[in-house]
RNA sequence: GCCGGUGUAGCUCAGGUGGUUAGAGCGACGGUCUCAUAAUCCGUAGGUCGUAGGUUCGACUCCUACCGCCGGCACCA
């Protein structure tokens, strides 16, 4: 039996942080659980290198776009390495193998009539890689806000809109095919709206793959990337993939692009996608300009990989947005596993130690039915929730059940029965240390995919002779631990954590962490204390240029809410003219309108009118803001009079 | 604005089809055992179940409106 999943490839804009090591780090427990259900399990990712973006990356730091690329995707493997993830394949965009892949596709959905030439003017945004539809010249990207650029090129076109009723009866048939549910109704709504045709190349760049024959163009990122998920098999008869495990913010392209391309070229489509929600920090996004961009190793250095495996399985309900902080981290390394797992592990161990020489003896009574009833019904419980994604539930089922052993070892009271001669008493005593042996090999087993080094340790501990990856979890059933078994002294395998002396450690190594991968990605000393999402300079212009752009000071009159947005506000602005201007200005989403009126302004006054929301806009309102971040309108600190130009 | 989700103890969350004193884990506080990693175990902490109405013999659980938060779409020229 094969099972095949895939995390995305990498976009090799920035070096791997916590956020891809969250999806990889699903994929790898997941390989690992039906790994220990018999399954033959390939996880591939790689990285995703032909863009614009990565050319323009790339030729800043003096190199070409290959070299560029090949650091940065080597940064990923070897975060793979270290943190111990089961990445089988790695496949890059610029392997010649890819290439080849992706224009074999592109050939079947033409032969099957599913591409058209067509011709293209508008605005692009080259760091999203995105078209911005009803732009205008220099108009900001509505995902990144940087200024987008225009192109008027001849491509060709996927026909999108010929899948729209296809897609949604794979929606509603085979309900599975997204996941969160959520996610599921998005996307259908957002189908439902009508699909249009996808420009699926360019002809603007040269780093990337070229359309068959002709050559002139090159395939658009999307119809590249996804791509990998069938070039990593291709030959191994692997396809389709069994799940496409991806990040929320790219639901669109696995659900409704990559699923009709797929359909275009005739073959078989993922049999499901699931999207989890976004790391947060602290529960703020997670930002290179908010720099709190956190690392998997520095974590990984301090508490172990483990640790952060466990608290983002544990922590975060899988699908929904996620809370990291280290205080929660720490909080839930001391309490789950120091306390809970560790010590059970250390208790039993060492009593058997002490009371029966090292050796697990035999359950003599029915002392520990009522632990093996909850274990079977644990054994069940951890399965289901961990087939459908639930590891939260799944990994809190096994806690459960180590509460319960708790409980279970104070009310034997081993070292009271211990000293007790009678035969009763000894055979409970065995009975008890067994009971504990046999939870704690259950739920090494268990806990295996999320904590694989850990479990080895106990294992090893455990004194276990199978290794612990070829056991099979779906054929575990309590009892089936050999009396006589010879265990090891316990050493702790999850020492308490001092939190006060564990967090500015992980911090400090976080801060060295960054400086390595910045130093890596050649970034100047200067640049790096900049925020990096600064938008890029426009081109140089004249002084005639500028002077076609009229600025006036301008008081705010009147400011309203405008009905049915979001972010407009309506406001009249006084300039010294006969009448106000009226201004529909996006800001409301930082400003409350009343604070404004009376308010010196800088206005573009003499910018096309146009209508928003039904308002005729008059000009336009001047602020600053960063791409991501709030808008600070421009003012004076003078009293600058009402009409004057700005030059 | 439209669509969807959500709002339960300090924190993270459970609470099919309405019905005795609303639950768990963590944290906090008190106590206990001593096998164990100052761990375990026991007990306590008493939260208007977002707000206001309504249906009902009875609502956290159903309905309506409103408020807050999150997401998608629209939109941010």
């Amino acid at each position: 039996m094969k099972y095949y999943v895939t995390v995305p490839i990498y976009y090799v804009n920035a070096a791997p942080h916590i956020g891809h090591f969250y999806t990889t780090m699903v994929a790898d427990a997941l390989k690992r659980f039906k790994t220990m259900h018999g399954y033959d399990v390939v996880l591939t990712t790689g990285s995703d290198e032909n863009s614009v973006n990565v050319e323009r990356a790339a030729a800043a730091r003096g190199m070409s776009p290959g070299d560029y690329s090949a650091i940065i995707a080597e940064e990923f493997q070897r975060t793979w390495r270290d943190t111990g993830l089961g990445v089988d394949r790695f496949f890059r965009t610029s392997d010649p193998r890819h290439h080849a892949t992706v224009q074999w596709l592109f050939q079947r959905c033409q032969e099957n009539g599913h591409i058209h030439k067509g011709s293209y003017t508008g605005q692009y945004c080259f760091s999203c890689n995105l078209y911005v539809n009803d732009a205008k010249a220099g108009d900001p990207c509505p995902d990144c806000g940087r200024p987008t650029e225009t192109v008027t090129e001849e491509n060709y076109f996927f026909k999108l809109s010929a899948f729209q009723d296809k897609l949604l009866a794979l929606y509603d048939e085979q309900p599975d095919f997204m996941q969160p549910e959520i996610r599921r109704n998005e996307v259908r709504s957002f189908v439902k709206e009508g699909l249009k045709d996808l420009s699926i190349t360019r002809s603007n760049l040269t780093w990337g793959i070229p359309v068959p024959v002709e050559g002139k163009h090159i395939f658009y990122v999307w119809f590249d990337a996804l791509v990998t998920y069938l070039t990593a098999v291709r030959d191994e008869n692997l396809w389709p993939a069994d799940l496409h495990l991806i990040g929320k913010e790219i639901i669109r392209f696995h659900a409704i692009y990559w699923p009709a391309f797929l359909m275009a070229a005739g073959l078989p489509l993922p049999k499901r996608i699931f999207a989890h929600g976004w790391l947060l920090f602290e529960n703020d996004k997670m930002s290179k300009s908010r720099g709190n961009i956190v690392r998997a190793t520095p974590i990984q250095q301090v508490i172990g990989i483990d640790a952060l495996r466990y608290f983002l399985l544990r922590e975060v309900p899988f699908g929904a947005d996620g809370s990291f902080s280290y205080d929660a981290l720490v909080g839930r390394y001391n309490a789950d596993l120091a306390n809970g797992l560790g010590n059970l592990v250390s208790r039993t161990l060492s009593m058997i130690h002490q009371y029966r020489g090292g050796a697990v003896p035999s359950s003599q009574n029915d002392a520990g039915a009522e632990v093996a009833a909850k274990a079977q019904e644990v054994l069940a419980t951890f399965s289901a929730a961990f087939e459908a994604f639930e590891f939260s539930r799944a990994l809190e089922s096994v806690w459960s059940l180590l509460g319960v052993v708790d409980k279970f070892i104070v009310k034997q009271a081993p070292w009271t029965l211990v000293k007790k001669t009678d035969e009763a008493s000894q055979q409970t005593l065995d009975t008890t240390l067994y009971t504990a042996a046999e939870v704690v090999r259950l739920a090494t087993v268990l806990l295996a995919p999320v904590l694989p080094e850990s479990a080895r340790k106990i294992w090893a501990q455990l004194g276990m002779n199978a290794p612990l990856e070829s056991v099979r979890i779906d054929q575990l059933a309590w009892g089936q631990l050999a009396a006589g078994q010879k265990t090891l002294t316990p050493e702790p395998v999850f020492p308490r954590i001092d939190a006060k002396i564990a967090i500015p450690k992980m911090i400090e190594l976080e801060s060295v962490e960054k400086a390595r991968q910045d130093a890596l990605l050649g970034k100047a000393k200067k640049e790096e204390e900049a925020p990096s999402n600064i938008a890029p300079l426009e081109p140089v212009i004249t002084i005639d240029d500028f002077g076609k752009v009229d600025l006036r000071v301008g008081r705010v009159l009147t400011a309203e809410k405008v009905k049915g947005s979001d972010k407009l506000l309506h406001l009249t602005v006084d300039i010294a003219e006969p009448q106000p201007r009226t201004i529909v200005a996006g800001i409301a989403e930082d400003y409350q309108p009343e604070p404004l009126i009376g308010r010196k302004v800088v206005i573009v006054a003499n910018l096309q009118p146009r209508k928003l929301r039904g308002i005729t806009s008059q000009g336009m309102i001047v602020a600053a803001s960063l791409p991501d971040g709030p808008a600070f309108l421009a003012g004076f600190l003078e009293d600058a009079p009402i009409g004057a130009r700005l030059k």
